[in-house]
DNA sequence: AAACATCCCAACCGCGCACAA
DNA sequence: TTTGTGCGCGGTTGGGATGTT
């Protein structure tokens, strides 16, 4: 049996987010922070549940979030965290900040897996007794695992004071995160500005519902208006910076792990540890 | 141009964990 | 200790977009 559905209640809605769901949630998580999901249908007449509220907050509306192909380095970085971690893709998301584990899982399902298995193909046809294959595994880790050096070496914690630094420094605002979760918002509500234009013509502050100002929403919604730097540092960005904070002590270890010599041992459990993962995943 | 196949990703579902009463 | 509740995670799916025949 099990937990009965969350969502089985008659009149939650399901199905894609709409631009007008899309601001309103946005407002109402500006105003009282991420988190209470249970109480943000009621609060704000969304007509759905609280998973979908924090799932399209997390996976889409969400500050910091990149969207679009995934680096070289990147890939590499999912390759052999996944190796090491397993398909537990909210901790591998942790060490790319700006991903979502939704997209993590989806890039893997649908480019990586197939790439590694067609790999596999062309060595398996080389080699075949257990032995070597665990070589070739080995082999395979270390050299993603330079290639995660690499990747870190291009790509420190991105997040950290000067990340802070940016937003507060910002009139313009030149952070690539945020430019991009704007992006997303900005695009999503085009079609609500331009139904909207209309109205704002005649009455400016009735133009949205969310804001006061005539400013692009975006910036408007995540409290981000050039007049006001302080604002950048609200909840949401707190929030943002606590995440970024732990994903930076999850670099901290990585790094760790990956140049401090004196833990070899440790390193040779954590491979012998993905030797099994990885041998799990192949034979699925 | 139309029909079909495949890809891709946003969203959903069910389960497990943590925590409070 | 048990039970109920909320949240987060990983697996899966639906359907639009794109490619192929």
């Amino acid at each position: 049996m099990g937990r009965p559905p969350c969502c089985d209640k008659l009149g939650v809605k399901k199905g894609p987010w709409t631009p007008e769901e899309d601001i309103t949630l946005v407002s109402y998580i500006q105003e009282h922070g991420p988190g209470n999901w249970r109480t943000i249908p009621a609060n704000t007449g969304l007509k759905r549940c609280s998973k979908s509220c924090r799932l399209r907050w997390t996976n889409y509306l969400r500050p910091g979030i990149k969207r679009g192909n995934f680096t070289d380095q990147e890939e590499k970085l999912i390759i052999h965290l996944q190796a090491l971690l397993g398909n537990r893709w909210a901790a591998i998301a942790a060490y790319l900040p700006e991903r979502t584990d939704n997209d993590i899982k989806n890039y893997w399902n649908t480019h990586l897996r197939k790439k590694l298995s067609k790999t596999h193909e062309l060595s398996s046809n080389k080699s075949s007794s257990k032995g070597q294959w665990e070589r070739r595994l080995q082999t395979d880790i270390n050299m993603a695992k330079q290639a995660l050096i690499d990747a870190l070496s291009l790509e420190k914690p991105p997040i950290s004071d000067d990340h802070t630094h940016e937003l507060k420094n910002s009139g313009g605002y030149c952070s690539a995160t945020y430019a991009s979760s704007a992006e997303n918002i900005s695009k999503l509500l085009e079609g609500w500005m331009r139904n909207t234009k209309k109205h704002s013509e005649s009455n400016t502050s009735e133009a949205c519902s969310v804001s006061s100002t005539t400013k692009p929403l975006p910036e408007t919604l995540f409290g981000l208006d050039s007049e006001t730097p302080e604002a950048s540092e609200t909840s949401l960005l707190h929030g943002e910076s606590k995440a970024s904070m732990e994903a930076s002590t999850s670099f901290s270890m990585l790094e760790t792990w990956l140049f401090d010599e004196s833990v070899e041992q440790e390193q040779d459990d954590l491979l012998d540890v993905s030797l099994v993962d990885t041998c799990q995943l192949f034979s699925s």
